[in-house]
RNA sequence: CGCGGGGUGGAGCAGUUGGCAGCUCGUUGGGCUCAUAACCCAAAGGUCGAUAGUUCGAGUCUAUCCCCCGCAA
């Protein structure tokens, strides 16, 4: 079977490896232009073009794909019996979609209909969700709507980051990619229509990332914190300077229970110590910070900073 | 040349107008204690990223280089 992959990051290069282990005949590898990156700017090939040139597959990196005749005229004249999309970055046009015999296949980081659209594995942190996973799916013209061929369930681990479910999920996503390619293949992969009762996952914008003392719970501050751990981090301001929670946990009864803790203002530290840690209050309960970043700074365990950083009892994170 | 921050004992930081190199922890030894990650006492540990220069004198000023980090994508 003739396949030609399209992916851009890491999650899509764990699934382009799973094809290419799997012996499947790769006809070319389509992914984003490289881009200026980095401190400095310097040009940065995706993780999918890195190891598509380690392994001498052929790249093709078009600026656009609507309405790009040369590169659809390219395509057709591959004649793919499928195209595996994994986290492109492109939408495809119709003309595309329809070109592979068998279809068009997408990985998709959520259980659909749950979760379609940009960010699935990161909204699923952000709200605390107990499990997650994978499905395969055939595409459509709409948003991650095709209908789905495989689901695999993943329990989401209650301190789990999203950079953790993002690395497991690559891996399964590839798993699963190679087992709907043999389904395909020998005809006996399912095709479900996806229900009405979906949900969306939007990319994820700036504002959500800093931390609102007044209106977010412990458990929604600690989901904000695990979630957005590593793309963003969420962040707080004390004295004027932004400061990045990593890692955060809930502070249980008996760990803190201070005398008219209420009249304090959420944000308030109510320990600030390299020994004990620092604890924070918030709306209906204790934040203790575990990792953290200052300005300027690196991530760091909160001990460590706390040692040459001063944190006075009282001050108000806002 | 995208913008900005930084390299100071093992860790995280301070170091004012250039004038003996400090803080909080850790480490080692001792003490106190039923006991301790607590407390008390003491000690070890730095050619202040590299090179050149200015100066009576440079962690501090100048130039170049190496390395690290944040933002932005």
């Amino acid at each position: 079977m003739k396949v030609l992959f399209m992916g851009t990051p890491d999650f899509a290069k764990e699934s382009l490896e799973a094809v290419y282990n799997a012996n499947y005949e790769i006809l070319g590898v389509v992914t984003n232009p490289d881009k200026p990156k980095g401190r400095g700017m310097k040009m940065i090939a995706s993780p999918v073009k890195q190891f598509a040139e380690e392994k001498g597959l052929k790249v093709y990196q078009p600026i656009k794909v609507r309405r790009n005749e040369e590169f659809i005229e390219e395509i057709k004249s591959l004649n793919p019996d499928v195209i595996c999309v994994v986290a492109y970055g492109k939408i495809l046009p119709k003309e595309i979609l329809d070109i592979p015999r068998l279809g068009c296949i997408n990985v998709h980081g959520s259980l659909l209909p749950q979760y379609r659209g940009a960010a699935p594995i990161q909204w699923a942190v952000l709200n605390g969700d107990k499990k997650t996973g994978i499905t395969t799916m055939y595409m459509d013209v709409g948003m991650d709507t095709g209908d789905m061929i495989l689901k695999e369930e993943v329990e989401i681990g209650d301190d789990e980051t999203t950079g953790e479910l993002w690395d497991r999920l690559s891996k399964i996503g590839g798993e699963l990619l190679v087992k709907t390619l043999e389904q395909i293949e020998n005809g006996t992969a399912p095709r479900t229509k996806q229900g009405e009762d979906f949900t969306v996952a939007p990319m994820l914008d700036k504002q959500m990332a800093k931390i609102d003392w007044d209106e977010k719970t412990a458990s929604e501050i600690k989901n904000l914190v695990r979630g957005l751990n590593p793309i963003m981090g969420a962040y707080t301001f004390l004295n004027g300077k932004k400061i990045k929670f990593w890692k955060v946990a809930i502070a249980t009864k008996r760990e803190i229970i201070a005398e008219g803790m209420e009249i304090l203002k959420n944000g308030t530290v109510m320990i600030s110590d390299p020994r004990d840690g620092l604890f924070i209050k918030a709306k209906d309960g204790v934040i203790i910070v575990l990792e953290i970043q200052g300005e300027n700074a690196k991530r760091m365990p909160i001990s460590d900073f706390l040692r040459g950083n001063q944190i006075n009892e009282f001050e108000v994170f806002k």
